[in-house]
DNA sequence: CTACGAACCTGCCTGC
DNA sequence: TGCAGGCAGGTTCGTA
């Protein structure tokens, strides 16, 4: 489900009913998701203070006065903020209750999320190896035509791939590639340093409106209001097989790249 | 090192 | 209407 924009805008959408609160209660109803949920969080984290929710690719880090928690969404995972009332439905693994009786409720059909600790987020093995972060500066051309150098993995992948830079997912790629003219299936070493400028630019233009607009919701992406995104209005390719290119009106095709499915203009796309 | 496929799990849509 | 099959926004891991 979610891509950077998604995470950003649970994040956005969380932060404000929760920190500064301090944690009553850590619910776990099931602790069996990507990685087994730790079970002394609760003992561990009661009465502290959550200082601030921040975001490193697409994990959440709620920061427990130092003590931090990683919240990873999977794909099908969200976050909604709403009262001890409302019973817990299905799928509504974690629960965390404020001292206001605000409630963070943590729900993913898939169980491909994540609900981890540590005390030194930058020295987390999931989150060492991690790249940039495609909004900032140290994301640039010359960046990713150094970490090409020999692979022929399609670009898509590449941009796809964590440890190259986060947040970018299969709506995205496809999306970034579209708006810099790349075609998918581009070797990435063969991607030139211009080619490779208007692609770092793609991807965070392609990612801003994203967030602008609150995500992206095909199917079940809900803000942590249970709103939906509006960004999937505003898709050039994802999801538009044989359908006009609004550029060109070629139908845009559609291939398996890497098991994923990915979207592009033949004409607009070399 | 690179590249590819499998694995984790549930729900929804399509087609017979 | 029922059911099998395919597909889904992510990521790690094992194997060539």
């Amino acid at each position: 489900m979610p891509e950077l924009p998604e995470v950003e805008t649970s994040r956005r959408g969380i932060s404000p009913h929760i920190v500064g609160k301090s944690l009553t209660r850590l619910l776990v109803r099931q602790a069996k998701l990507r990685w087994p949920v730790p079970d002394n969080l609760e003992q561990r984290l009661s009465g502290k203070i959550l200082l601030d929710v921040s975001r490193r690719g697409k994990y959440l880090l709620l920061n427990f006065d130092d003590d931090y928690l990683l919240v990873h969404l999977g794909m099908s995972g969200s976050l909604r903020i709403t009262s001890p009332a409302e019973l817990p439905g299905k799928h509504d693994h974690v629960d965390w209750v404020f001292n206001d009786d605000t409630v963070l409720r943590f729900n993913d059909p898939r169980k491909f999320g994540a609900v981890l600790s540590t005390t030194k987020p930058a020295e987390h093995p999931l989150l060492a190896v991690l790249g940039p972060e495609p909004l900032s500066a140290n994301f640039s051309a010359t960046y990713l035509q150094q970490r090409s150098q020999n692979r022929r993995v399609p670009i898509k992948s590449l941009i796809m791939d964590s440890h190259i830079v986060v947040g970018v997912g299969n709506i995205y790629a496809s999306e970034s590639l579209f708006g810099a003219g790349i075609h998918p299936l581009r070797s990435a070493g063969d991607i030139t340093l211009t080619e490779y400028q208007r692609l770092v630019d793609s991807i965070q233009s392609v990612l801003s409106k994203s967030i602008q607009q609150g995500g992206t919701t095909l199917r079940d992406f809900t803000n942590a209001e249970g709103k939906p995104g509006y960004f999937q209005q505003t898709l050039q390719v994802y999801g538009r097989r044989n359908q006009p290119c609004r550029l060109c009106a070629t139908p845009i095709e559609h291939l398996k790249i890497g098991q994923r499915a990915s979207y592009f203009c033949p004409v607009c796309q070399h």
